[in-house]
DNA sequence: TATGAATGAGTGTTCATTCAT
DNA sequence: GATGAATGAACACTCATTCAT
């Protein structure tokens, strides 16, 4: 539904997919480095490997590609995050362990949500509006297992407030990891959050363990 | 001793200091418009009101005007936050309105916050240093006021964690304000912020008020 | 006699043939619109009904369509005003005959002979002279007629600038429209023009009536 | 006055005109031999003696150019013409002159005008109107000269079409010179067609003489 | 000190043409 | 014979930076 916004003149849908997946893979990888400015599309074809004409035609103009970056960033955050929420037995633990793994999936891809920050604004507003909602998306996810695991002590509004309080905390991770990352160590950092989370709620965390799971995400 | 970092081919320093605030308030307008990458030289240099041969007398490249942006923003935050501490007697309600001065401080300043988020990457890597410095200043200024007026309750890596958030939930009131300026006003938000603090540090908020000063910043 | 000369990897003359008048076809109203330069080999391609991949197989280079297309039109007017040409039994009266047709037939294809005029120069010197030559096989057929309408009243040379004026006052109702189209209807146009062709022969033209046939080429 | 139309970085106006001057000399020399679209921006700069960053700041597209040129040629030969005018004594002889003085000039000016007929149509419509107007206003300094030299013999629509004729008919000698120098010297060409002109208008001409002038234009 | 014309490497984008399927 | 994905040379245009005045 995203790309059929995004024209190419190859017809195979297939074929589209696999060299956007490829762009969008070089793109990224060149974005970390240097951002999207001092980006080239040369140099992007060249790391998707093919050529600069074949690069344009799936796109339409360098902007498209960003859009691509962008739309695939939020897409596996949002498809991983989803696989960890299970809302059958809903439970302050369950909770806990939703918001876990999104810090942990927030560790992982430090790098691709910097890429967000910093490039969404050079989109057209249109593309810019589509990635947006697609955030809201998001936070929706995270107030929807707030609701249900801490239904009966919290206001909608608050609800709002802590979703988006708890996903900003998770990208602070990444996009401060040079202060943040030289005082915690990731579980550090999850279990003080929590904490704090679970105290403004005046819920009790349990004594005799970090909430922190072992095995990462 | 900021300013001595750029090399300036002109020697009164009265006279450069001058150009250069001429320089960055053109360039701090230009980029909330269009970000750094978007904006030409000529266009600061016309901004500012003299030529572009002029605007390379007081500086050497465009990412000097970048550095001074940036820097010039960390100060105007930095000092106006510090003229809201006052840690004489220092006391819960003295820690609540400092923060209720720095979430309107982030108010006033939303796009330049947004300048600071988006381009320091574009800063060469001794420049983002500097800059990172100054933040990890203002930081610790908050940790001071924590430390001062919630002396007993709070460890050391919890304060720094907390500083950190307080730091960042103002930042995202501008940065992310698509999304919360239509959920909430600004009296909501640093109620709402300052609320979920006490309370997950255990300290009473007063029950009869809300905790927004009535008169701005 | 003229197609040989564009190579085709196809065999099957017949194919050939089909598929240049397509193409041909598809240049043409794409020509009208945007001229050659400006327009794409796969337009043409799409506009004529097959794949760029089969275009290619039935020319060179792109500068191969221009010469199939200019040489296209040449025949259609040359074989139209062929049609209208029947000197069994010359007249002043059949002079004039032609001459309206063919100021009829101009006009028809006004566009087409813009095209011939615009972009003659863009072939290569060989093509060019082909279709110069072709051009001068048409004026010889104005001479021919010339010749044989009103034989005793005019040298040679005077046939030959005859007929070159005739040529290009008939082109120039086209390619000169924006003009004389607002000045002039056709019939009044082809009326003046006989008019003035007559009386510079010292040829009386019937007194009441014009000259223009009613029915139109 | 027209050349406020096109857009320049740079303020000193005495060095717009003359880096404009070069730059259409360049480019007339360039686009006689390959014409407009194959001839290269920094084609023209180097013809012209600069580099395409100062080109380009002498113009904003291309297509400037393309005005520029066109304009140029149109000045030309509108002033060329208007300094052969002179009606204080109007005379058929008068008359005769001045279509002699411009059969010599469209002689002079044959590749200049052929540029005007081929690369018109890629000026946008806005620039294109003005050019037309511009040719509109030479025909009309035709039309002048006809009424005011043959004042009683001829409708004002037979005053159009003649002026339209004889322009044409100028620089058909330029553009159809494949064919008519082949056939004709200047000077006979300029006889024979003054000579249908006359004829037409029932005016005699003079018996013992051709009506060339001898010196050129 | 101030100016602004000059520079040219660099960028996004196009498009005629090829060739494996 | 037909297809259309791949190619890369070529193009118009930009912009940070310099330097003579």
């Amino acid at each position: 539904m995203t790309d059929k916004q995004i024209l190419s003149s190859v017809k195979d849908q297939e074929l589209i997919e696999k060299r956007r997946t490829q762009m969008v893979q070089g793109a990224i990888t060149l974005f970390k480095e240097k951002g999207f400015h001092r980006t080239t599309t040369r140099e992007i074809a060249k790391e998707a490997g093919f050529s600069i004409g074949t690069l344009y035609e799936y796109i339409r103009t360098k902007e498209d590609i960003l859009f691509l970056v962008v739309d695939s960033i939020h897409h596996q955050v949002r498809d991983q995050l989803e696989a960890k929420i299970n809302l059958a037995t809903p439970s302050v633990a369950n909770f806990v362990s939703v918001i876990q793994s999104y810090f942990h999936l927030m560790d992982d891809m430090q790098e691709e949500v910097l890429i967000l920050y910093q490039e969404v604004k050079s989109l057209k507003k249109e593309s810019r509006e589509y990635v947006l909602r697609k955030e809201r998306d998001m936070i929706s996810m995270l107030e929807r297992v707030i609701a249900a695991c801490l239904p009966d002590e919290i206001a909608k509004q608050d609800v709002e407030l802590l979703a988006n309080n708890i996903f900003v905390q998770g990208q602070m991770w990444g996009f401060r990891r040079w202060i943040l990352q030289k005082q915690f160590t990731l579980e550090e950092y999850i279990d003080g959050q929590i904490n704090y989370l679970l105290k403004g709620l005046n819920i009790k965390a349990q004594p005799d363990e970090g909430f922190t799971q072992k095995g990462g995400v």
